[in-house]
DNA sequence: TCGTAAAATTAAAACGTTCTAAATATTCTC
DNA sequence: GAGAATATTTAGAACGTTTTAATTTTACGA
């Protein structure tokens, strides 16, 4: 492969030269930037950007650092990453969890390393890794982490609001007249399910309705979890009519052993989700979701990010974005109150 | 941030030392190999990762370029190629074309700049960029390809047997009584469609059926598309009994346009689809699926290109991965041979 | 105690860019 | 046509590693 030194013989100038044509540079001669680009271009010579990375020390590369690669809601929230990078001129580097506290420890050790020029991390597990976070933050790494921690007060967040989200996915149930509601949270995963958890809390609390421990189950990210955190709540001695998962996957795969226990959606029970996945608009019965932005999360993410390349010292930014219920068909009346109420299914 | 230089300075020996007591050479005595580590700890030194490719002109990563990020039987693919790179000490980095065949150009180009030792690839537009494609086979960057291309014979490649696939899925809809079989399939995308339909006409001739063109339906790649495909599939006037995706993610589609227009699966319509995706197994209605081999899929892929990497010239391999069909709920006996038959949906 | 072999260390040259400051060309003003 | 101002080009030093070949140190046998 040919380098910026055979093409500046040829071209008869300096590498300083050919560098300058190689990036548009206006302060370059129209004829001789045409010139050392012909050559270039015959050369089929192209910069090496491992090359440039070091010279300038940017690699223009932006790591996104995701939990699982399982559940599409990152895929689709990185989409929207990598679309609004790309507009700013950055490529997207993705490391995946997938669910591995010690592949998390990795990647946020890896970052040392240097390959990129700044972070977008959704944790999966700050409990246990909170020592290289705390690290982290202390380098002064650029970085958003989504979700803001109490413990990094320095470090720019974005956040979802949860328990908001959770309020009103419970909120929604407890109007169609539910009263025995599950809630399905995976006990790690930052305190994700602890914002969705404090919503349904509050909002049974509004209503007068107590809470019963034994609706609420913990329980795995697959959506085998799913569908077995289901069969469980079916098998109890008083069923709940509704379960709210904490995120759409987990709600996907409810479906399956409720179609087993003999029961119908709505009919018998009502699914809430969270996440708004694409998939819960097309599913069989289409899932009602707390839909988190995804487009507005990463837009912010990396607006926020920005900023914080361009200003390293500024003070921290703590931004919160607010979810929206969407309602389909999995959620309807409870069947307790169906014949007084009216629609069936 | 601490550089090999200041290490070196503090620990009072060579860079030389440095470097090779970071990566734990037996050529080092083994103090000062203890040494020289506790220092750059205690310094927090970290290599750079940049400049260590640029010296050794190798970044110990392999690019991975896959169609799109919205189908998870990319995703599910790339998880099995990032753990056997891992293996391998390589890391990967995704790029996905999302279905923009300029994208696919500009990936392809980027490859030159060096960033990776070699290359796996998922094609998605193969006609629309042939001259990339070509270009990429003559520079030899070292790469493997899904699916032989018989233009590029010169490339490694590694294929899931499309039109096995396809045929099995429709030798088993016709085993079930089915005859009015449809096939959805999207017109871009390599020959997969290709293969799969050769594979469907091929199982209708041995049966004697004789292929409908109103039956074979060209559509996108969405979700939503297989929606629309199987609306109008069902506005037929002689509509079929079983239709034959091209993917999970278009028969996914499907479920909520057979509700609507209440039919049931398999009741009155048969569905399969094609890769076996995760969700598949866990829908409401799972889904009957030619599964491809994605963990073997993965590790054949990545064999090949370590082989490509260590022997640049060895002559190219074409190797050939057999799907499998996985029956589950959603194909069923005929409607129209039900009542002879027995099983009832 | 010396010579030699083996082990350990290092000097210095890559790797392929970018960037700063300086040098050289060109254009303009009068 | 001289000098100033501006436009264009370039020399050479980074950037932070690895690697080769050479040098220095140590170990060992006689």
């Amino acid at each position: 492969m040919a380098n910026i030194y055979d093409v500046a013989k040829i071209a008869r100038v300096s590498t300083a030269t050919v560098s300058l044509a190689m990036r548009d540079s206006a302060r370059l001669n129209e004829a001789t930037r045409l010139r050392v680009q012909a050559v270039a271009a015959k050369m089929h010579y192209k910069p090496s950007r491992i090359a440039a990375s070091l010279a300038q020390r940017k690699t223009n590369i932006i790591g996104v650092i995701l939990p699982s690669s399982l559940n599409p809601v990152y895929i689709e929230t990185h989409a929207w990453i990598e679309r609004t990078a790309g507009a700013c001129g950055y490529d997207t580097q993705v490391y995946f969890i997938e669910e591995d506290p010690r592949r998390e420890r990795r990647f946020l050790e890896k970052i040392y390393e240097q390959q990129v020029d700044g972070l977008i991390f959704i944790p999966a597990y700050p409990d246990i890794n909170r020592d290289c976070y705390l690290h982290l933050a202390e380098a002064r790494v650029p970085l958003v982490i989504r979700d803001h921690l109490a413990w990094l007060p320095e470090v720019d967040s974005v956040s979802v609001d949860m328990e908001q989200g959770g309020y009103a996915a419970v909120r929604h149930l407890l109007d169609l007249g539910h009263t025995r509601i599950a809630f399905v949270q995976n006990p790690f995963g930052l305190g994700h399910g602890l914002g969705r958890r404090k919503g349904y809390q509050r909002a049974l609390a509004e209503r007068g309705v107590a809470e019963d421990e034994s609706l609420v189950h913990l329980c795995g990210i697959h959506l085998d979890d799913g569908y077995k955190a289901t069969k469980a709540l079916l098998a109890l001695r008083d069923r709940p009519t509704a379960i709210f998962f904490q995120c759409d996957l987990l709600a996907m795969g409810s479906f399956a052993a409720v179609r087993e226990a003999g029961l119908k959606i709505p009919g018998d029970i009502s699914i809430v989700g969270f996440d708004d996945i694409s998939f819960a608009a097309c599913l069989e019965t289409p899932l009602t979701s707390v839909a988190q932005p995804k487009r507005e999360l990463a837009e912010t993410l990396l607006a926020t990010l920005m900023r914080r390349l361009e200003h390293p010292s500024a003070p921290p930014r703590h931004l919160m974005i607010a979810p929206e219920l969407v309602i389909r068909r999995s959620s309807g009346v409870c069947p307790k109150r169906a014949g007084a109420r009216g629609r069936k299914d």
